[in-house]
DNA sequence: CGCCCGACTTAGTATCAGAAGC
DNA sequence: GCTTCTGATACTAAGTCGGGCG
């Protein structure tokens, strides 16, 4: 009876390793996708801008934002409670949503709020009773909201488990499109909500109410023969247009309730329609790598020339190259934050420095995308130094340094050296070279010594580089100083522990000779000198490995890798480095880097540039 | 030829779930 | 078993660039 029951045990054991097997399976199916569109014929050919992205074509449309569903909380206006209207109420409580970031004490987010709230007050009976921002207390919808996101986080799992089984099945019915009968993944095919404007740095609008998209601004793209989806969840409502456009890759567009602009939805990174333009933009990276000397000579030249606009396209292409900036498009400051790149530099955010120390030195420091600083200075060559000085000249601060030049004027340059070469491809070929450089240092020697843990370590190291060339950058984390406090704690515990045992060995080792250490932390001790020796080893290899990520803690502190993983480094250096120092990928690239490229995941063992 | 717009890539952050630590 | 940490992902803002248009 008892070996029946073993048997069975066995059984059942062996059916759930297989499930088990099954699930892991199909997770790596997300990346070893059906559609193997880099093998084929055409292979990347259709991913060319403009090329046709399929013959028929169908999806289910967009989710549109649920309504927005009052509860009923008061806000107090100079201590006596009020109950708002609806659409008063909503606006407060999107105001609530900001509360402990820093939108919450910025001026010009709060002023843009308070115009759209107010602008509704207007409209009702509280006209003459609220006026004045400083006397809001929105605290009530505050504590509410804190306490609905309590009891949310609260959930039991089977409740969580239920929610998230409807939640599945009502996004299922949109989540994928078929392109030339192939299930393609979508991207964020849920329309953005009502809420108040996010934008980042000095934006002029933040705080602005954006209001909820309806399908009165959808536009809609499907195959001719294709059914045209309706506007789910929105009874009443209609879209605004339906086109059936091949040679763009967007399902649906849309009117930003905000800003206005036109915003796309497409297919997730995963996909080929998105896998294809991308591979092709690291085979021109590759491409310039063989164009980039003469490139180089050719600014150089010009630099010296007599031409002005030559000069300084010459100069801005030696800062485009040397230091990735982004070209700088023109940018209309009403209606966004101010932030420049490399032609829309002025001349306040230069400076020259040419002494003992630094010698033919430029200072840099100013916004740049997303409002991130650039800060750096860089000793240039001679001519560029001249070059800059002599472009500041009877300049005032906020006129511009290359006011000859303009994004147009530097592609076209560019065109010169290679068809499809513009300015972000020296960003994708510098970062990917980079990488490659930083990984080739390497010694190849020592791998048999070295701990997978260091592997990755030396990878990241090799990341930082290219993110810091790229100014890639992240918020500290809130919780970081706290973090970084306890695990200096711990390193003190463990050298602690190491040292007790130390003494504790000398001991055991010759009990007669020296006297029993104390042990004044109670540590639980080994018995005997062998186990010690081995516990010892083990303390100091957890002491090492502790250390080690409290250094990459430290110096990913400011520094975000991601951006330059998923856009910028060609994942073929990155994959052809991992065979050559046997290391498991999946060290180095999350799951959503391996499923973005699967083009790039069994890439040959050579570097990308040989 | 300059400007605007359509389409697409690149970017940082909020949030959540599962893993790891206590 | 509870809490904290971490990585994945969802979200949406903000760039680039080519082409069309006046």
């Amino acid at each position: 009876m008892a070996k029946k029951n073993v048997a069975a045990a066995a059984k059942k054991k062996a059916v759930e390793a297989k499930v088990q097997k099954k699930v892991l399976l199909k997770t790596e199916d997300d990346y070893e996708p059906v559609n193997r569109w880099w093998d084929k014929e055409d292979g990347a050919a259709s991913g060319k801008k403009g090329a046709k992205k399929w013959d028929t074509f169908e999806h289910h449309g967009l989710m549109f934002a649920p309504d927005y569903e009052s509860h009923g909380i008061p806000i107090k206006y100079n201590g006596q409670e009020i109950k708002l209207p609806v659409d008063c109420e909503e606006l407060a409580t999107y105001w609530t949503s900001v509360k402990g970031t820093d939108y919450e004490t910025k001026e010009i987010f709060i002023k843009n709020f308070w115009d759209a709230f107010l602008a509704k007050i207007k409209k009702t009976d509280l006209k003459d009773t609220i006026t004045d921002f400083e006397k809001c207390d929105f605290s009530k919808i505050a504590d509410w909201r804190a306490s609905e996101r309590e009891k949310r986080n609260n959930r039991s799992k089977e409740e969580k488990a239920a929610e998230k089984e409807v939640n599945d099945k009502e996004t299922a019915w949109y989540s994928h499109g078929l392109v030339d009968g192939i299930r393609e993944k979508l991207g964020a095919y849920r329309m953005e909500p009502p809420q108040l404007f996010r934008g980042r740095g000095e934006h002029p609008k933040q705080g602005m109410f954006k209001k909820r998209t309806l399908p009165e601004s959808c536009t809609i793209n499907i195959g001719l023969d294709a059914p045209v989806p309706r506007p789910f969840g929105v009874p009443g409502h209609a879209w605004k247009d339906v086109v059936h456009e091949n040679h763009v890759q967007w399902i649906a567009s849309f009117e930003d309730g905000v800003l206005g602009e036109t915003k796309y939805v497409s297919f997730a990174a995963t996909t080929g329609l998105k896998g294809q333009p991308d591979m092709l933009k690291y085979d021109r990276a590759r491409r310039l790598l063989k164009k980039v000397e003469d490139i180089r000579s050719s600014y150089e030249r010009l630099q010296k020339g007599k031409n002005i606009v030559d000069k300084q396209k010459a100069t801005a292409t030696y800062f485009i190259d040397k230091l990735a900036l982004r070209v700088g498009g023109e940018k209309d400051t009403e209606e966004a934050a101010d932030t420049v790149g490399c032609c829309s530099l002025r001349v306040e955010h230069v400076q020259l420095e040419n002494t003992p120390e630094h010698p033919f030195t430029i200072h840099l420091d100013f916004l740049g995308k997303d409002s991130i600083r650039f800060k750096n200075s860089v000793t240039v060559t001679e001519q560029v130094y001249n070059n800059i000085s002599d472009f500041t000249k009877g300049k005032k601060p906020t006129e511009q340094l290359f006011d000859k030049v303009s994004p147009p004027v530097v592609n076209e340059y560019f065109k010169e050296f290679m068809e499809d070469l513009t300015a972000k491809v020296f960003r994708t070929y510098n970062a990917s070279y980079t990488l490659q450089k930083e990984l080739a240092k390497f010694d190849i020697k020592k791998k048999d010594r070295i701990s997978q843990d260091e592997l990755v370590k030396f990878y990241n190291d090799a990341n930082r580089q290219v993110a810091i060339l790229c100014n890639h950058q992240k918020a500290v984390s809130k919780t970081h100083d706290a973090s970084m406090q306890k695990m200096k704690e711990q390193k003190m515990s463990l050298k602690k522990q190491y040292e007790a045992h130390k003494a504790h060995l000398k001991w055991l080792e010759n009990p007669d000779l020296s006297k029993k250490p104390k042990n004044s932390d109670d540590m639980k001790l080994p018995k005997d000198a062998e186990t010690c020796r081995r516990k010892i080893v083990e303390i100091k290899l957890r002491i090492e490995k502790h250390s080690t990520s409290m250094k990459d803690k430290e110096d990913n502190k400011l520094v975000s890798l991601g951006t330059s993983k998923v856009n910028y480094m060609d994942p073929r250096i990155t994959v052809a480095w991992c065979k050559k120092v046997d290391l498991a990928i999946e060290r180095v690239f999350p799951r959503t880097v391996r499923t973005k490229f699967p083009w790039a995941m069994h890439a040959p063992s050579k570097y990308l540039f040989d």
